[in-house]
DNA sequence: TTGAAAGCGCTAACAA
DNA sequence: TTGTTAGCGCTTTCAA
C-alpha cells in the first residue's frame, strides 16, 4: 500500500496567494508574452517563492506531451559492455536536455522482445519519442515503429528501402582514411585484425580498409578472432605472414592490448617497428604504451543529429527522408610509425 | 506547435467494447482478484486485443506514484569518461526494471547546481525515487534530500551524523584482502601507486591498503599521479627504489597500461618478475597481457540494494537507517606472481 | 490582458 | 462482484 505522498504546492496555491486566477499562472510559465510586465513580475516572483513547478503528469496528461525521448538499452554482455554506451548516453543526456527533454532508459523484461517494450512506451505515452541504437540490418524494431509512425531515430543504419531515420558515422570512410594515413606514412603492407561477428558496423569498417587498400596500391592480408583468447594468436600469426606488415590495423581498440602483446611476443616494438590503428577512441587507448592512434566518433554531434531529427518528428510529424553520415575523425598517436 | 498525437485506445473504449464499466477495466489490470474468473478472463482478452495500456500520465496523476527513479548522471569529464557507469547503470537498469521502475537520466542545465536539478524533480513530481552516485563526503545534496523527506538512495557513503541511505563498496577491506593475496603469495615489498584525486574511494583504497601492509608486516612505499603523462615516469620511480618491489598495488585498473609500460621499461616481466594488481575489473584488464588481477565490483548486488532501499523509503516512508557494504571480489588472473 | 469552464484518462472511495 | 461519482493538476478554448 503505497504511502500517499503529500502533493505540493500546486497552481491553485499560487493563483491564490498571487489573487489571480491558475490560468495567470499557467501563462507566466507556458506564455510569459500574454501578461502584462509587472504581472508577469509578481507573479514569477510568487512562483519562485513557493518553489511551484507544474506537475508534470498532469501537464503531460493535459497537453499530451512528455518531454521524454525513450531509449531502449541494448542488452550488454557483461563480459564486454559497450564501454562506448556511457560516451554515446552522456552526448544523448546533454543534446537532449538542451532541448528540454530527458532521458528515459527503457528495457524489455526478461523474455519480452524489444518491439514489445516500445509497444509499451508508445500504448502507454510514456515519451514523445524512441532512440534505438545497436539494431541489425532487418531490425524488426524500425519497421514496427515506422508502421506506429511514432516518432523515432535511430543510432546506426537501415537499409535502403527501410525507413531512413538514422544517424551513423561514416566507419568505411574513416577506415579508407586511416589506411591513406599509414600509405602517406610510407606503409606498404598493411595487415587487418577484426571481429568475426556479423555486426553492421564492423562489415563497413572492414568494407573501408578494403576500398582503401585497392585505392592507396596496398597489399595486406585480414584475420579475423571470435573471442578474447584468440586476440593474441590470431595477431602474432598475422605478423609473421611474409613479407611482413608494418602496420597492423585494429577495427576495434579493445583488441589493442592483445595487438601490443603480440608485437612484443613477435619481438616488435609498437610505435617503431609496427603501427597500429584502433577504432573507436575508447579512454584507455591513450593510456596504452605508446597511445593508440584510432577514430574518435563524433559522439557529440551524432546525438545533437539524433535529437534534432527527433523533435522535427515529433513536432512536424514528419519522419526525416534520409539517414545522415557523419564522418569520424581520426586521432594520430604514436603508435603510427614512419615507414622510409 | 506540437501537433496533438493522436490518442490510442482509453479505458473509456475497452470498457465500451466488454459492456462494462471503466473501473472493471481498471480492476483487470491493477486488482485482478476483484473480478470474477469468466469477466477477468474476457476483459484481459480484449485489453491484449485492444492493445490496451494505461496511460502512464493519466495513472501518475491520479495515483501520486510514477514508476520512475531518477537518477543524476555526473557529469563526466570527456578526457575520462567514467567506464563504470555503463556497468553501474545496467545494473541499475535491471534491478530497478525488476521492481517495475524505470531510470530516468536526469542531468542539471549548465550552470544549475545538482541540488538545483533534484528540486526541480521532486516539485514537479517527475519521479518516485532519487537516485545518486559520485556524492562526496559533504555533498550538499544529500542533506537537501534528508531535509524534504524524499525518497533517495545514494551509490558511495555518506558520513558518520548524516543519512545513512547509501550503499558502497567496502574498498578497503577489498584492498586489505588484496595485500593479503600478495603476501600470501611471497609478497614482502609492495609498492602502491594512486590517484591523486581527493574522491573517498580513492582515499578508502589507499587507507585499506595501509591497514593490510601493517596487518601482513609488509614493506612498501606510496605515490601519486595527477594525471595522464605522469603514470609511466611515477611508476619506473616506484620500481627502482631499492630493495625493489615485487609488486605494484595500483588504486584503479585504468593505470595498469602505464605500470605495465613502466615495468617493460625496467626490463621486467610482468606476471613474472612483478605482480601488477588494479581496481574495478574493467573490460579491457582481462585483454592486457597477461590480464589483470582486480577487484570486482558487485555491481548487480549493489543496485538490488540501492532498489530495495528506495523501494523501502517510496513504500514506507522511512528511509533506510544505516548504510550498507558489500565486499568487493578480488580476481586473480595472470598479473599475479610467486615470489620463493 | 485576465478569468471561467471543460476535460485530458485514470483510480480511490463508495454505493448498489 | 460491479458500477457510479468525483477529482488528481493542468492547459485549451472561449468569454469577458
Amino acid at each position: 500500500m503505497p504511502a500517499q505522498r503529500p502533493r505540493g504546492v500546486s497552481i491553485q496555491d499560487v493563483a491564490r496567494a498571487a489573487g489571480v486566477s491558475r490560468q495567470t499562472i499557467s501563462n507566466a510559465i507556458n506564455a510569459p508574452h500574454k501578461l502584462r510586465p509587472d504581472t508577469l513580475e509578481r507573479v514569477t516572483a510568487l512562483i519562485e517563492e513557493m518553489g511551484y513547478r507544474p506537475d508534470q503528469s498532469a501537464r503531460s496528461l493535459r497537453s499530451g506531451t512528455r518531454r521524454i525521448i525513450a531509449y531502449t538499452t541494448p542488452e550488454t554482455d557483461p563480459d564486454n559492455p559497450n564501454a562506448l554506451m556511457s560516451g554515446f548516453l552522456e552526448a544523448m543526456v546533454a543534446a537532449a536536455g538542451e532541448a528540454g527533454y530527458r532521458i528515459l532508459l527503457v528495457r524489455p523484461r526478461p523474455g519480452q522482445s524489444r518491439a514489445r517494450a516500445l509497444e509499451d512506451v508508445i500504448a502507454a505515452r510514456t515519451a514523445d519519442a524512441i532512440l534505438l541504437s545497436d539494431v541489425l540490418e532487418d531490425d524488426p524494431c524500425v519497421d514496427y515503429l515506422h508502421e506506429t509512425g511514432f516518432p523515432f531515430a535511430v543510432f546506426g543504419r537501415t537499409g535502403p528501402g527501410r525507413p531512413q531515420a538514422w544517424v551513423d558515422v561514416d566507419s568505411a570512410q574513416a577506415m579508407i582514411d586511416l589506411v591513406g594515413l599509414l600509405s602517406s606514412h610510407g606503409h606498404r603492407r598493411v595487415a587487418y585484425l577484426g571481429t568475426s561477428a556479423a555486426l553492421p558496423w564492423l562489415r563497413h569498417r572492414e568494407a573501408g580498409f578494403r576500398i582503401g587498400m585497392r585505392r592507396f596500391g596496398l597489399a595486406g592480408h585480414e584475420a579475423f578472432v571470435d573471442g578474447l583468447d584468440e586476440v593474441v594468436a590470431v595477431a602474432r600469426d598475422l605478423l609473421n605472414r611474409s613479407p611482413r606488415p608494418t602496420a597492423l590495423v585494429l577495427d576495434d581498440d579493445w583488441l589493442a592490448p592483445g595487438a601490443y602483446a603480440a608485437a612484443q611476443a613477435e619481438g616488435l616494438t609498437v610505435g617503431a617497428d609496427l603501427a597500429v590503428t584502433g577504432f573507436n577512441d575508447m579512454p584507455y587507448t591513450r593510456l596504452l604504451q605508446p597511445p593508440l592512434t584510432t577514430v574518435r566518433l563524433p559522439l557529440r554531434r551524432i546525438a545533437d543529429a539524433l535529437v534534432s531529427r527527433l523533435l522535427q518528428s515529433v513536432e512536424e510529424g514528419e519522419p526525416p527522408e534520409a539517414g545522415l553520415l557523419l564522418a569520424g575523425d581520426p586521432v594520430l598517436r604514436p603508435s603510427m610509425t614512419t615507414v622510409e
